[in-house]
DNA sequence: GATAATAATGAGACATGATGTCTTTATATA
DNA sequence: TATATAAAGACATCATGTCTCATTATTATC
């Protein structure tokens, strides 16, 4: 059985942007060492105001009072920490957006640019089993999902 | 239940980088309206060549004595015309294969650099049965396995 | 086989995305 | 508050890929 469970980025947890997803990240990554600053915290922030997957340009662009080293710098911390991930269009267009759970794929609209997460889907186990049956050893892949969200589809 | 064919590149179908694998892509591209030029045979003689994936750069490498944009262009109509495919790597490297059948997924080992298809795996329609579940038509999608291959396991 | 129309090439400039380096500034802890 | 050091900002650099445009080569036509 294949189980599903939609998200619309940006349309549920904590308010989108709020002071508590900053909070809470800041939080994790001072435990692991990071300083707590300022640009770090408006990068933070900046992201989870997005409605939906955004590009490092233009995170610079809405921060133009943070340095672009910083905000790639910012970005690239909050991704090796699972704080976002990254989501690759059919052009090669490379975007971001907040993660809010562990693994996952995404399903991108080709119209409105929205991202709706694909959970809990047992893609993984079938593909395992077959790469497996190859005599290959998987350590990781890469899905990414193109099309229309039931809000475009005609 | 899941079926898998694998396929090492390179070590099937007619010698890699012969001349009947360039003429039979030249005949199809003039078929489309393309001329058959020395530059463009170069490049795809080369690409047959290339025992595994490679760069754009590596095949301008190839390829001293034809233009850089020359090699771009050839490998994008390859591309559109599918008779090259673009494998994308764990660091986002871009490369490219000669592709020998028609939808395919590749199994890429992060030791050796070989990538290996993945075809007849029903992983599509899982994925199609997932998204449809969400309300999403999906159009397309991006699927890339990392891990090691049979000669690469310890 | 010569000619004309035009597709393709080559060289290099350009655009973009991203990273590296350096100096200065800010942060956290003693 | 002092100090060690992480992080910021500015800028240079790099990589990848595209674009421009004059020139060349290919194809179709005569």
């Amino acid at each position: 059985m294949v189980s599903v469970r939609i998200k619309h980025t940006g349309h549920d947890h904590p308010a989108p942007g709020s002071a508590a997803v900053v909070d809470e990240i800041v939080a994790q990554l001072t435990q692991q060492g990071y300083r707590d600053t300022e640009p770090r915290r408006l990068v933070i922030s900046a992201a989870a105001a997005q409605g939906r997957p955004f590009t490092a340009e233009e995170l610079c662009a809405a921060l133009p009072c943070v340095g672009r080293a910083t905000v790639y710098r910012g970005l690239r911390l909050l991704v090796e920490n699972e704080h976002v991930c990254r989501v690759l269009l059919e052009d090669r267009e490379l975007r971001y957006q907040l993660s809010h759970q562990e693994h996952h794929h995404h399903m991108l609209c080709a119209i409105c640019g929205a991202s709706a997460d694909l959970v809990d889907c047992n893609v993984e186990d079938i593909l395992r089993a077959a790469v497996d049956r190859a005599g290959f050893r998987m350590s990781g892949h890469w899905l990414e999902v193109y099309g229309r969200c039931a809000d475009c589809a005609d």
